[in-house]
DNA sequence: GCCGTTTTCGGCCCGACTGTTTTCAGTCG
């Protein structure tokens, strides 16, 4: 699931952009846009559909519904590559670029004949943007503080997409006969939450069989480097993938090795040395002999070492090693122990899928509670009213006890006002099962203000969690400038627990603040924000963000049993 | 371009902020 339609939302995305730029109709683009969305958040294969039945899916027509077949069967779309001819590529990665959107971008492109963020950075540094009509000072140094934003994230990618492209290929190699193991290692393995490019190892005693699928995968639009023990794809989308094949004996040294961190390995090499070995990617070794001690497995290295095995996520020299010989490592928390999710939307507000969609497929993943809390009020894009919050309670309320083992929760997502102040008053907020409060807006306040407005919204008896605290959007927007020491003092002190906001874009808190938070004794609910069927899973990169934070179960209240996670909703928070 | 109907075209998420302009266009959530 999800490939074919990730390319088709790419696509109709695309052709919503080129829209808005060549100041097309601002309604057809955002028709493809909402098909875009739909599309990509849509449980079914859209590959697997006709004309027809592309039009069950909600925005998607009949003209939109052909284009998606014309690709799907001839993999072109004639109207795009005619709007495609008309605007180069680089006018649309302009887009990206905080603060430009296509009017600015169409401007920059028909007066100056920018069409790349190279070429943009040329004209403002000459200072011919003045002379347009709209822009000014402040423009100018807009576009700049944005593009240093985007240079910062480099060529890295989400987390999301990285993965995806990992479980693919090794999902196709571990087909390949003669397969003893494989797997992704390197940041990816780390749970980090940008990716550079992709390390896969197999396992098997010839590698030319391997080397030469992996070359040959649909998805290599290129082959940078091939050799007999590693070769280097660049997918279609320019995704950077290593394959490396090792002796089955030595599998446990390379995937140590190029699982890093590169501190990680450092420290650990050292503690080789200090013991008579010499730790490489082949393998550890008597340092004086050269014979080979162990390498079948991490778990047998470590232990020749003096360590248990020690995840991935914790492998970032943060002091793990120093954890681990005193036999303080955490039991970091683990998908399998989350038993809800406490963050999720639906179709009633900006999300893809009906109310029994979203619960029907929270049940498939066996969560034993689900929240809904969809968009309040005060977010007023959203159009949410007291009737119709209230009538999806009745709703949830019918639907909990028809699965089983999963309990219903009725919650809301709150916006956090300029002031701290939230959507409903406290007697209306009493009637729900968990509200959590997020900042939306107003972004750019004092530190002080941010922080008192964070302050106050913990500080309401019936606020119980934190959304996306920093409200970073990574590669896009920082996180806002609060004070979050006494921010994660206050949510101490109130009970009030943090998101650990999983989807790929946010994952927020990040690993860090997590790791600071945790000293206050805060705890966290490991969340996904779904606005779709298809975003449930991204509660794997929260957990791994957990993992790389050292959070356990105990810290996670949505791996708590219904009665002690209900018990820490209800407060208090004086 | 999609949708919903007042079945054939008019409405489409609304409000606020920013920066430029001096009344508003563009962008964002």
């Amino acid at each position: 699931m999800g490939r074919p339609n990730e390319e088709v939302e790419a696509l109709l995305q695309e052709y919503a952009d080129l829209v808005a730029i060549s100041g097309g109709d601002a309604f057809k683009a955002r028709a493809y846009e909402k098909a875009a969305r739909s599309i990509g958040g849509h449980p079914t294969d859209v590959s697997t559909l006709d004309v027809k039945g592309l039009q069950e899916i909600p925005n998607v027509g009949k003209s939109i519904a052909e284009k998606v077949v014309e690709y799907l069967s001839t993999g072109r779309v004639t109207a795009l590559e005619e709007t495609r001819a008309s605007i180069p590529a680089g006018v649309r990665a302009l887009l990206t670029i905080p603060t430009l959107g296509p009017r600015k971008a169409m401007t920059l492109y028909e007066e100056l004949q920018v069409s790349s963020v190279e070429q943009l950075l040329d004209a403002v540094h000459e200072q011919r943007l003045r002379d347009l009509k709209g822009f000014g000072e402040k423009t100018e140094a807009n576009i700049l503080h944005g593009i240093a934003l985007m240079q910062k994230a480099g060529k890295r990618i989400l987390i999301s997409a990285a993965m995806d492209v990992a479980d693919q290929v090794v999902a196709d190699l571990s087909q390949v006969e003669g397969c003893e193991g494989c797997a992704y290692a390197g940041s990816l393995r780390r749970m980090q939450e940008t990716i550079g490019d992709i390390d896969v190892l197999v396992a098997a005693d010839a590698s030319g069989p391997f080397m030469e699928a992996f070359s040959s995968l649909p998805y290599a639009a290129e082959v940078v480097a091939s050799g007999r023990k590693k070769t280097s794809i660049r997918t279609t989308k320019g995704l950077q993938v290593d394959l490396r094949v090792l002796p089955p004996d030595a599998w446990g040294g390379g995937l140590l090795y190029f699982t890093g961190s590169k501190a990680h390995n450092i420290r650990i090499r050292e503690m080789a040395i200090r013991q008579g070995y010499k730790l490489s990617e082949y393998g550890l070794f008597h340092a004086k002999s050269g014979r080979k001690a162990v390498s079948a497995t991490e778990e047998e290295i470590y232990a020749k070492l003096g360590l248990p095995w020690i995840p991935p996520t914790l492998r970032e020299d943060r002091g793990e090693i120093a954890a681990a010989l005193k036999g303080e490592l955490p039991e970091v928390i683990q998908e399998e122990d989350v038993r809800g999710d406490l963050h999720t939307h639906t179709d009633l507000t900006d999300g893809l899928a009906p109310l029994e969609d979203m619960i029907t497929a929270a049940a498939a993943r066996g969560y034993a509670y689900y929240a809904v809390t969809d968009h309040a009020p005060n977010l007023y894009m959203q159009r949410m009213t007291d009737q119709k919050i209230l009538a999806q309670r009745e709703q949830v309320r019918a639907l909990d006890g028809k699965h089983r083992k999963m309990r219903l929760l009725h919650g809301t997502e709150l916006n956090i006002g300029p002031e701290g102040d939230l959507d409903w008053p406290d007697d209306f907020l009493a009637g729900f099962d968990l509200c959590v409060a997020s900042v939306h807006s107003h972004f750019n306040q004092t530190r002080d203000e941010l922080t008192r407005r964070l302050i106050r919204a913990c500080e309401n008896p019936h606020v119980a969690i934190i959304g996306h605290p920093t409200a970073r959007q990574i590669g896009k927007r920082p996180g806002i400038d609060a004070d979050f020491d006494e921010v994660f003092a206050a949510c101490a002190r109130t009970g009030t627990a943090l998101e650990i906001n999983s989807h790929p874009q946010r994952l927020d808190l990040c690993d860090e603040d997590i790791l600071r938070a945790k000293r206050y004794g805060v705890k966290f609910a490991v969340s996904t924000d779904a606005h779709s069927v298809t975003h449930l899973p991204y509660m794997r990169y929260g957990v791994g963000t957990a993992q790389r934070g050292w959070l356990t179960k105990d810290d996670v209240i949505n791996t708590w049993p219904l009665q002690r996670l209900r018990r820490f909703l209800a407060g208090p928070r004086t």
